[in-house]
DNA sequence: AGCCTGACAGATA
DNA sequence: GTATCTGCCAGGC
């Protein structure tokens, strides 16, 4: 197949990527929407944001946060509590991640 | 087809 | 620091 293969990826084969490494994200530790689609190098921050939407439940949701190391406002509240609990290093007032001192590159 | 919305992000003011 | 705008791209209507 001749180029447009590196395209978007929407459906489940993307879905399924994002799942996959979210789940590799350790504790203590967070990536970016954008880092995500980054480092799967398919889709764009927006439909990585898509898929937790949709399927977040099903893994540690909390660990991806967005480009200032917040989450919706629905989400704070059970958020926090599993980065004090996990040892993550947030911002109570500001209630965001200091994401200079947890942000995950992929590597161990 | 167009228009709007959304767990986004970078640039600019 | 906050507010806005623009680009992004899939989905719903």
């Amino acid at each position: 197949m001749p180029d447009s293969v590196h395209r978007s990826d929407d459906t489940p084969a993307f879905v399924q990527l994002v799942l996959g490494l979210v789940r590799r994200i350790p504790a203590a530790k967070v990536m970016t929407y954008g880092d995500v689609a980054e480092f799967l190098e398919r889709g764009t921050a927006r439909q990585v944001g898509a898929v937790m939407a949709g399927y977040g439940s099903e893994v540690p949701w909390w660990r991806v946060v967005n480009a200032s190391g917040r989450l919706p406002e629905h989400l704070r509240g059970e958020a926090a509590a599993n980065y004090l609990a996990e040892g993550t290093p947030y911002d109570l007032e500001r209630e965001k991640v200091r994401l200079a001192g947890c942000r995950w590159d992929g590597s161990r």
